[in-house]
DNA sequence: AAGAGGCCCTGATAGC
DNA sequence: TGCTATCAGGGCCTCT
């Protein structure tokens, strides 16, 4: 489930590996993704350089040299692997494969440079890749995505007021894009329990302390994700050495039934069904 | 317009 | 052992 730290480490290693490289080729082998690949995707990558790899929220962006743009969105399950003439380089530990190595299956597109390719796998096909034609038309396709947390428009007085005038537990909000982009299940549980925030509460209840308390940890624990790595679910080792490590500074997600972190608490921790997501918190310490 | 719920998908796991 | 049911959840869609 890769969500903003995870996609920002795909980020900076794709970019330093295609930034100024040209596609010589591209090899579909399902197009059936979240959302059927065109038929020209090929055509329009082909003979192209790809001048950077950007990132908004949980979107990777491509910038193509004729000023269009690929985005790859990795859904729950994509990952993205480099392979060299030499070495397999895996990009995102996110995914439930626990090889290190590529994976046979779900190996959907090829994009091929001159001595190496990226692949895209993604076993639910949750994840989908997309051609924007130019600038405007991705600042359509984003139009509906709230800031990301590292937004100075993600303040006080957006937050406070955003959740005065509606009614929805805040939990909820954390994982909206519409309200906040970049942050998924995981990080939802994790902000709330360093805020000291009951899942369940309903967002018109905080006062503008709890509301301060949300942005800064919010981007606190983004950016702690980033710095570590993003965050692996499944405990593997790979030789690669981009294996993320956040995971093991989980304060609550997954950690149903496991004492509380916090110093001088004895309460466990409870998992919550909150809108068909689990939900990890502490009883005790989010009141 | 806000918010609830459904759907897409495969693999891991639980239960019989 | 082999079957079926359930769960995992991001984004988009429909309905109220």
């Amino acid at each position: 489930m890769p969500e903003l730290p995870e996609v920002e480490i795909i980020r900076q290693s794709l970019n330093k590996k295609i930034k100024q490289k040209k596609v010589l080729k591209v090899i579909i082998r399902n197009r059936n993704l979240r959302f059927k690949i065109p038929l020209n995707f090929e055509s329009h990558l082909k003979e192209k350089k790809i001048t950077k790899v950007e990132r908004f929220s949980k979107y990777l962006i491509l910038n193509i040299s004729d000023n269009s743009f690929c985005m790859i969105h990795l859904g729950m399950s994509g990952t993205i692997h480099i392979l060299d003439n030499k070495k397999l380089l895996k990009l995102t530990n996110t995914s439930f494969y626990n090889s290190p190595f590529l994976p046979k299956k779900h190996n959907h597109v090829e994009i091929i440079f001159n001595n190496f390719k990226i692949i895209y796998n993604d076993p639910r096909r949750f994840g989908f890749i997309q051609i924007i034609k130019n600038k405007e038309e991705l600042k359509e396709r984003f139009r509906h995505l709230g800031p990301e947390p590292f937004d100075v428009k993600f303040d006080i007085d957006y937050v406070y007021n955003y959740f005065k005038k509606r009614k929805k537990n805040i939990k909820n909000f954390l994982i909206d894009q519409n309200f906040v982009s970049g942050i998924g299940n995981i990080y939802a549980s994790e902000i709330l329990f360093l805020s000291k925030i009951n899942p369940s509460t309903n967002a018109n209840l905080l006062n503008k302390l709890e509301c301060q308390k949300i942005i800064f940890y919010a981007k606190k624990v983004l950016l702690k994700a980033i710095e570590k790595g993003g965050s692996s679910i499944q405990n593997f080792t790979n030789t690669s050495g981009v294996e993320g490590n956040f995971q093991k500074n989980f304060n609550v997600y997954q950690r149903e039934g496991l004492a509380c972190k916090t110093i001088g608490c004895t309460d466990l921790i409870t998992k919550n069904i909150i809108s068909k997501r689990s939900t990890f918190f502490c009883n005790t310490c989010q009141k």
